[in-house]
DNA sequence: GTGAAAGCGCTAACAG
DNA sequence: CTGTTAGCGCTTTCAC
């Protein structure tokens, strides 16, 4: 248990009479380094239990190898998904990974960016909170040249690369579905945010509606914060309306279920009084009874894309200035929530 | 976006003509510099935007101030809650966090220690992955007395903290629980592993038959990988028992879930002809109807007092080679999936 | 109270 | 192909 000592360049240049330089050239697999002084110097290192100090590199490199990654919440299944997929990207191209939540509040994600850049990431990938408004937390960021990429919770912007789905015409095949099932009142309920997810979702919703000649009203939008809770809280709302909806499209697949549960509990039925559309794909869509048509969205994917974009933009693949918007593909899964009239889905 | 140059303490220490050693004192606040020096110290770093060059630091102190997680997966509810409560405690303390999923395979688990030594965090989080049998690779940390804690998925050892719930009395009295109901053939769904979490929960399940005198029956252990699917196919073999089993106490409550629903289609009544216990307390516990009998697993809970711990040992409150267990609390949450005899459980 | 100076371990220009 | 050397930015003795 006693503290062995560090072992060093220097110590191994010392056993093999040659220079530091040497030593280091030959670990970096430099081949201007004779072959046979390289695998010695390997040898020896693996011997002695050598490893590099990344220190001592990065003092003189300035570089970290590090990524941070803020998020709104680490547990929902969504986000977990996501981190699993830079993760592995990560990972696999040797960069680290420094993770951060922001707890949907701006003040704690400009907290974070700060300690991000603090520490020196050399990029920074983003979920924004619930109630940022603005990008100047992360100006600090561009003044270095430090790439920024933002993922499914962006803010539209000309100066860092956004990943997305395409919201508006997810959210408004959705609502076409419900539609197409002969609903005439449906309620969207989403989040009182400025992200453009939601504000997406809901101009998706309120076009299909125009494209079906059906009024937009106000009075059928519900917004809250999208918990399971809220969806409970939203239940009780609807059972209040007269004449209540017969459709229903929730932004979020968690929402939904309180939601329903919630109003099988007051009798309704499901889909045949109100059918549900939500959104994400969370695995409880597959649990609740009926099934919960949704947009599957791939978050794992996602992840992998943002991490590669940050390592492209790195590595020099991509220039730093350019400015773009990566959209992947969505899916819509038509399950029993929402199947009024045919025969029903097959589970999926 | 032009790369500004990185301002330093020699810089500062340039600009107010004094010595960097006093720069670099006063920026720790030392009070061996005079109060007003370093008030104006203070102010000058802040005005021309100075950051601290943690590699610097760090290759002076020889400390990261970063800690390892190593986890199986990311992507569990539980796990994501265990890793937002080490977070909040670590960030809280002014330490980072490198995360790496092992993907429940010693091999990458093993890779991963190593890495997460390559980069000389200061202490290490783990949870095992599926078939790890031996805690050999974590021996170069304990060499140089990097404090390594493991919870929830430990091995029994006597080097390492652990940190994890009394499975076996927790088992123990959800078997109990469905022998109070009325089941006499009772199947556990576990995992084919040797991990602790598995171990204790059969022997608190054979403890249960074997207080209540019924015989136990190898026949009766269902082995998989826990997943949802699993549990899907699980009901295939149960549904082919006879006699079929009349109570089935699951180690997860995925699997349990994926179980229910192909059973229910099948046409079996939940709890009467056959009651359910789960364990974890997953959210689609709630989802699920009848809604599942489980174990409340504090995940957010276990985080932080994993990260607390570390932090201790890091900061000497606790000593080195204290090896201990610290056992958290658990709870039994009675609902409706297990109810075969008593009026049915209010909603919890 | 403050400053000078050594050095943490590594990289890279330069010289041979 | 190999060695010498000057730092990267910071902390910390040791002097004054």
């Amino acid at each position: 248990m006693i503290n062995e000592k560090e072992v060093t360049i220097y110590d191994i240049a010392d056993k093999l009479k040659v220079s530091i330089a040497t030593v280091s050239r030959a670990l970096k697999n430099d081949p201007v380094v004779n072959i046979k002084t390289r695998k010695k110097i390997f040898a020896m290192a693996e011997e002695m239990n050598y490893r590099s100090n990344n220190f001592a590199r990065n003092l003189r490199n300035s570089r970290t190898e590090t990524i941070g990654v803020i998020v709104p919440k680490l547990n929902s299944s969504f986000m977990s998904s996501v981190i699993a997929g830079i993760e592995k990207v990560l990972n696999a191209s040797g960069y680290h990974l420094i993770i951060s939540q922001s707890s949907e509040d701006v003040k704690k994600e400009i907290a974070s960016a700060k300690t991000m850049f603090n520490n020196r990431v050399d990029g920074l990938l983003v979920s924004l909170a619930y109630d940022t408004t603005d990008l100047k937390h992360f100006d600090i960021f561009s003044k270095k040249n430090i790439p920024v990429i933002f993922f499914d919770r962006v803010l539209d912007n000309p100066h860092y690369t956004n990943i997305l789905i395409d919201n508006k015409k997810a959210a408004k095949q959705a609502t076409e579905h419900l539609i197409s099932q002969g609903c005439k009142r449906i309620v969207h309920i989403t989040a009182s945010s400025k992200l453009n997810v939601y504000e997406e979702r809901l101009k998706g919703y309120q076009e299909a509606l125009a494209t079906h000649k059906i009024k937009f009203d106000k009075k059928n939008i519900i917004t809250c914060n999208l918990s399971f809770e809220s969806g409970e809280a939203a239940a009780k709302l609807i059972l209040k309306m007269k004449p209540m909806p017969d459709g229903i499209f929730a932004t979020n697949d968690n929402c939904a279920v309180g939601c329903m549960l919630a109003l099988k509990q007051a009798g309704i039925r499901i889909p045949d009084d109100i059918a549900f559309v939500g959104f994400n794909n969370d695995p409880v869509s597959k649990v609740i009874e009926p099934n919960l048509t949704t947009i599957n969205y791939p978050g794992y994917e996602m992840g992998e894309v943002a991490a590669q974009s940050l390592i492209n933009h790195l590595s020099g693949t991509s220039t730093m200035h350019a400015t773009n918007k990566i959209i992947l593909r969505w899916e819509f899964l038509a399950r029993d929530s929402s199947q009024k009239i045919k025969s029903r889905a097959k589970n999926k």
